[in-house]
RNA sequence: GGCCCCAUCGUCUAGAGGCCCAGGACACGGCCCUCUCAAGGCUGAAACACGGGUCCGAAUCCCGUUGGGGCCA
């Protein structure tokens, strides 16, 4: 028995919360939910200038959002940085007296200096340790790092990785003015957290050597280190901005299914046999750490909107009605009560890939069409479809049973009388009801529509034929 | 520039020495189905970066090259 695991997902609030982001919170929450652990939310607010509290709720709403919820962090005191302050200062002291850190007052010009001369003999830059042996009682706090020997990080991703000390400096851990770094921090807080596995982005794997010195030195266990690739824009390059859509509140924003982003964040470098989709509790029984791939994978929406039309087209009609009908307020639209929204989702599902889709695709439902497609109005209303439309609307309003199936015998028998194909009947129907020439079934589109507003419909695209003929 | 990581179809990946003249998925092309659009079915094109080893045998192991990425500046 080795413990209970513990895990972390540590983001700035100098923005939102994007899908790098998103997919080591993910890879966290799968890892703890797997091992019945602890997944912890812990904000890094030390860069008071960019953090906010703004983005602090976007990045909270977007982990909602995606249903990765945390057993320990906000609104709980004590998992903002800026709250533990008094902690990095008692660690910092407790390396001081033990000798493991200690001042160093070298002026910024004097290390500019030697990091040119460095430079010059193409050679790593590394702190000279002029003020090791000084004694000083104030500047920056620096830590002693062996002078030779390497450090190893037992990557559960990569495996080993060694670096040199050579190449190591006796970084500093708190500044001359008092504000600790960003490296001793997260040492600090993974300690005092007792996380016991680190799984983050490969961005950071160049500075663990650094942090593991430093648990050392503090006495404490080295967690498990896990380094997930980065995730890249088209050109391979670490996605941001420029590559297009990067916030996880832009893709909600879109009409992507949360269980959609889940699934397809998950499958960004992590895959299980030929298998695509996968429920979350798939996900958590299925994923392990150690079968993430150490390559960088490129983000592509394309099958992030096909994962989203297959979660979509599985949904059943009321759950769809539910998530479609804020998306249909954004609209502009009234979203008709859930008990006729369900039926009317059904047919719409299987020709939108996301909710904003749904919503464009199945327009007419919810309100009448503002104009024809012009090059169909030329094709369709005709005298001679007028002439077909007020012999539809004549049947369908005799019609008994108002359900798609009798509505599809009232064309069947209609084309036979007139010897014409379905198509020439559906179409200028379809046109007349929907605004289009796409649409769902155009039976199960009328049953939905209701004999009423269908003759109303009909009428209309009469009177627009007529006025041509 | 130094250090570190990475390398299978355009993209995500399966593949942990023979099951692979490399499988699945997205996207793309064709055909079928069909009241339109979708969905669905069938099907096509498409990859082991390169060069050396090791081994009876390498996509799989080792070394190098090239390319890409990241960190620090």
């Amino acid at each position: 028995m080795t413990g209970a695991v513990r895990v972390r997902f540590a983001p700035s609030p100098t923005g939102h919360l994007h899908v790098g982001g998103a997919r080591t919170a993910l890879f966290n929450w799968l890892y703890a939910r797997h091992h019945r652990g602890a997944f912890v939310l812990r904000i890094e607010d030390t860069d008071r200038s960019r953090s906010t509290e703004d983005n602090l709720g976007a990045i909270v709403e977007a982990l909602r959002w995606l249903g990765l919820d945390w057993d320990e962090g906000p609104p709980a005191p004590g998992y903002r940085q800026m709250e533990r302050l008094a902690i990095y200062r008692e660690h910092a002291a407790r390396l001081l007296a033990a000798g493991r850190a200690y001042y160093c007052d070298c002026p910024p010009e004097l290390l500019l200096r030697e990091r040119q001369a460095a430079q010059a003999r193409k050679e790593t830059f590394r702190y000279s340790g002029r003020c090791r042996a000084r004694a000083l009682a104030a500047g920056a706090l620096r830590l002693r790092i062996p002078e030779h020997g390497a450090t190893v990080v037992n990557d559960l991703i990569h495996g080993p990785v060694t670096f040199e000390h050579s190449q190591l400096d006796d970084w500093i851990l708190v500044r001359t003015d008092g504000t600790p770094t960003y490296n001793f921090c997260v040492v600090v807080d993974d300690v005092t957290m007792r996380i016991t596995h680190v799984i983050r982005g490969n961005d950071h794997l160049p500075n663990t050597p650094k942090q593991i010195l430093c648990y050392e030195a503090l006495g404490y266990p080295v967690p498990e280190m896990a380094h997930a690739s980065m995730i890249l824009g088209s050109d391979r390059s670490r996605l941001s901005k420029r590559h297009g859509a990067v916030a996880v509140q832009a893709f909600r924003d879109k009409g992507i299914l949360a269980d959609a982003m889940v699934n397809y964040l998950a499958r960004l470098g992590w895959a299980h046999g030929d298998q695509e989709i996968f429920s979350r509790a798939e996900l958590v029984e299925l994923f392990d750490i150690k079968d993430v791939a150490a390559s960088g994978a490129v983000f592509d929406e394309t099958k992030l909107e096909w994962l989203s039309h297959e979660f979509l087209k599985r949904l059943p009609g009321v759950e769809l009605a539910r998530l479609a009908e804020p998306f249909i307020r954004a609209a502009g639209l009234e979203a008709p009560p859930a008990a006729r929204l369900a039926p009317i989702m059904d047919t719409l599902k299987e020709r939108a890939k996301t909710l904003v889709e749904l919503v464009q695709v199945g327009r007419f439902y919810f309100e009448r069409p503002a104009a024809y497609e012009p090059k169909a109005a030329l094709t369709y209303l005709t005298a001679e479809g007028a002439t077909h439309l007020a012999r539809l609307a004549e049947r369908l309003g005799a019609l008994g049973d108002w359900d798609a199936a009798a509505i599809e015998g009232v064309y069947r028998a209609l084309t036979a009388e007139l010897g014409v194909k379905l198509v020439a009947l559906a179409q200028p129907s379809r046109l007349a009801v929907t605004g289009g020439t796409a649409s769902p079934p155009l039976f199960e589109v009328l049953a939905l529509l209701g004999r009423e507003e269908t003759l109303a419909r009909l009428a209309r695209a009469r009177a627009v034929a007529g006025g041509g003929a």
